[in-house]
DNA sequence: CTGTTAGCGCTTTCAG
DNA sequence: CTGAAAGCGCTAACAG
């Protein structure tokens, strides 16, 4: 079947094309028989519009770029949810970039520039460097990062020192002064925007406050990965004087520590205790005490900001915002006073 | 800066756009010298083709739409990864809908039989109505279930049914007799294709070769969640009777039986058995006896199948194919003999 | 080999 | 209120 165009609808409604673009567009000016006559039309055609047509004819294409990094940890998909949600709502389309190694992440970026295919980009976990950014800015695309930094960009964020210090303060509080840190690599070949470090950050300043020394023995890092932070839990509760307590950058690292425990069979938290950092789902499965973030809310914070950003008027530059999600602890049951 | 066009370039290299045209495509018939002359120009305007122009012009979009109930489930994300893998190699974008609702299903089925936005449509868990089916057909537009069925569409499937009867015959073969089922809903408002139903007549088929007689009281099914699952296992292990084992339709259900019995302190597998479906991440965190589907391999298989079509001839329609997956039993720590 | 031209299907002036 | 016509930016067929 001969897919119709608006030409089939109107030679059959018996009227021009600009009269059934404007009732498929419920533009008032059409007369109330008229516009009936192009319904009949269209429902005995059974037509559709062709939103190419449309899009390029209008130069928007309700569409959302989004980038995200891994796209298969649970932080992320929380927050694409969050996301999705939103443009849902707002009759957008997602198309979705999975980024997993550098090269797609180079073509990602370098795809970006042209930008006729989407209204807006939302980025996830990535920050993009300052030569992306520029060409970004110059397109004159609407773009938000979630989860990552940059100046000139809008974003939603947390604070990650904070969170840091919030997890190895809660340990202190226990009586803990043997706490270790696992994290994935700093210096991540993608960019990343190196939320592990900044939460090290927080890990220190709580340790320092607390007058806790810093051992340089109890920071490890391996790549993201339960297997690999398995491996690190080992390092570490094989050292002679092994630590009491383990803070990791995520949830995931921590299934990793959990699971090192369990093979040692050290029980947790009376011979171990264990935080993680983002409360995905599988953190409530576990019981596992961690710092929660709000994922999904992310997705949606951002998607709201895009938004905004794409309906300012196009010559002036929406100012550029910076938006602080909360963190809380979440106490669960693998924190507990060291033995 | 206004985006440059395909004229402007054509102007500053002094030749027709035609010609910028083929060396965009890279025609083999372009002069050296005029390819090079037509790339300076395209260098000096940093200039970029509109793909929603060629995709109007082409009557192809290179997207591919992607319909997913729930993507927030890890079976679904695990299968999406892999689609999204095949689609990233073809150079085809992955426009993303997630099902969450009956209006939403509804609406993005009715959206469909229109195709000009995309190559090609991927669903997956979701079983659409025959007159949705007819719709689609008609729309010519290829298609391809993956984790659904209908006669009439491509699709890529596991033996749900011998899935179960692989569960329940281990159970049995540990020298279980007093074995339970927990399912999702049957009948899902989604139409769902019911997995759990014909996992549910493998379970039948293993008790009933084994001689073992279905108990209706071990039958238990709720929404999909941790929680809901974990609410039957408390009713099962109520029982003046308790089922020894507990076969669940899916990992997820899987962790709510555990923690189910971790409230009661009955030790797994001494004191029960789990075995779930799905071998998703976690289920190897958690020690979890399962049955594993190929989830990435589905998503991979399905979007093969489906470029498959988008290759064939528009008009030889090409023939309904049908993939089945297998299964194997992964066998961990939370199965073992009765008490 | 390369310019020119006619669409792809829709929106939007611009007359009437 | 409504029809005709001029694009949106690109591809491809047709002459040279």
């Amino acid at each position: 079947m001969p897919t119709s165009t608006i030409r089939d609808v109107a030679r059959e409604a018996g009227v021009g094309v600009g009269t059934v673009s404007r009732v498929l567009n419920s533009h008032p000016s059409v007369r109330e028989t008229t516009r009936r006559r192009v319904e009949r039309a269209i429902a005995a055609l059974n037509y559709r519009p062709n939103p190419i047509a449309r899009q390029l004819s209008l130069g928007r294409t309700s569409n959302i770029a989004v980038v995200a990094p891994f796209f298969i940890r649970p932080s992320s998909v929380e927050r694409l949810r969050g996301v999705e949600t939103v443009l849902t709502e707002r009759k957008y389309d997602l198309v979705l970039y999975n980024v997993e190694t550098q090269d797609k992440r180079d073509e990602v970026f370098r795809k970006f520039p042209r930008f006729d295919t989407f209204d807006g980009l939302l980025v996830l976990t990535l920050a993009p460097e300052d030569e992306e950014v520029a060409r970004l800015l110059e397109s004159g695309t609407p773009v938000v990062l979630i989860d990552a930094n940059h100046p000139q960009l809008n974003r939603v964020l947390i604070d990650d020192v904070r969170g840091g210090y919030l997890a190895t303060k809660h340990l202190i509080e226990l009586g803990h002064t043997r706490i270790a840190y696992i994290s994935d690599i700093l210096e991540s070949p993608f960019r990343f925007v190196g939320a592990s470090a900044r939460r090290f950050e927080g890990y220190r300043q709580a340790l320092a406050e607390a007058g806790i020394e810093y051992r340089p023995t109890y920071y490890r890092h391996d790549l993201h990965g339960v297997q690999e932070a398995k491996g690190l839990a080992h390092e570490l509760l094989s050292l002679s004087e092994p630590p009491t307590a383990i803070f990791t950058a995520s949830d995931t690292q921590a299934i990793g520590v959990l699971r090192a425990a369990q093979e040692r069979a050290l029980s947790v938290p009376e011979e171990l205790s264990v935080i993680g950092f983002d409360d995905i789902e599988v953190a409530e499965y576990l019981n596992l005490t961690t710092i929660h973030q709000p994922l999904f809310t992310s997705g949606v914070e951002g998607a709201e900001l895009l938004f905004q950003c794409i309906s300012e008027q196009p010559e002036r530059q929406c100012d550029v915002l910076e938006v602080i999600l909360p963190l809380r602890l979440v106490e669960r049951q693998t924190t507990g006073p060291p033995p």
